[in-house]
DNA sequence: GTCGTTGCAAAGCCTTTGCAGGGAA
DNA sequence: TTCCCTGCAAAGGCTTTGCAACGAC
């Protein structure tokens, strides 16, 4: 059975102060201003655990690797602006109705990466 | 200046004779088949030229990590197949036209993963 | 008291790098 | 001969794991 520990408070506290894209060293970071002596096996170790529990979902970014975010938003993809770095969250689906896999073929999940210029970024 | 080598021949011939999506360990495989003494560093440094040379692409797949595949193909995207654990190519886009980006910002480039089952395994 | 959890250190992947010898031009 | 390239081994990131002490219930 699951234990209650104020490391794993910690953990999931920091996605709810930071809603976005969060890398292991990031939670780690924010964590320890919680919980001092929160130890990086630690984060490892709840992260999987959370996402395991359907708390936390993994995203595997093509460019900034391994990044982690709360699952309760509705379906969206993340932009990534190469300017500021930052990651941006694009609400709904960016993906064509239509025949995009040939017959026979069942589709069961997508991941869509999208990068470029954010207004800021791209206006001069 | 670039030199030619036995070991760099044995790495474009492996694409050559295997057109899709590679792994390291694959490629070494397949390479050490044509030149033993074929060492993973030699791989990894000569993947990486031709990757900066424009010959092959790498492609960060968030289920299967990287692999690297010849750049000589059209648009096109990868649908992993959940049952066989191969990897199709999709010719072609399936990305929406229209405003997947709010305006002022730059779309520069995008990638899209599919998952889920083949014909062959959805057909059981 | 039980046994899941933590911190610490070590080990495991994957990838890169230092170095001396070897080979292409 | 020059100096890029290779093999080997070591080192660097990121992530997992073994272990003894700790702490939730």
């Amino acid at each position: 059975m699951k234990r209650q520990t104020a490391q794993r408070r910690a953990i999931e506290q920091v996605f709810e102060q930071h809603d976005r894209l969060l890398s292991i060293p990031e939670i780690r970071a924010y964590g320890s201003q919680i919980v001092p002596s929160l130890n990086q096996a630690t984060v490892y170790r709840n992260i999987k655990q959370l996402v395991a529990a359907g708390r936390i979902r993994q995203v595997n970014h093509p460019d900034l690797g391994t990044r982690y975010e709360r699952t309760q938003k509705s379906h969206h993809h993340h932009f990534h602006c190469n300017g500021c770095n930052r990651v941006m969250v694009l609400p709904g689906c960016a993906l064509k109705d239509d025949h995009i896999v040939p017959d026979g073929f069942v589709l069961e999940s997508h991941d869509i990466f999208l990068s470029g210029l954010c207004d800021q970024c791209a206006g001069h």
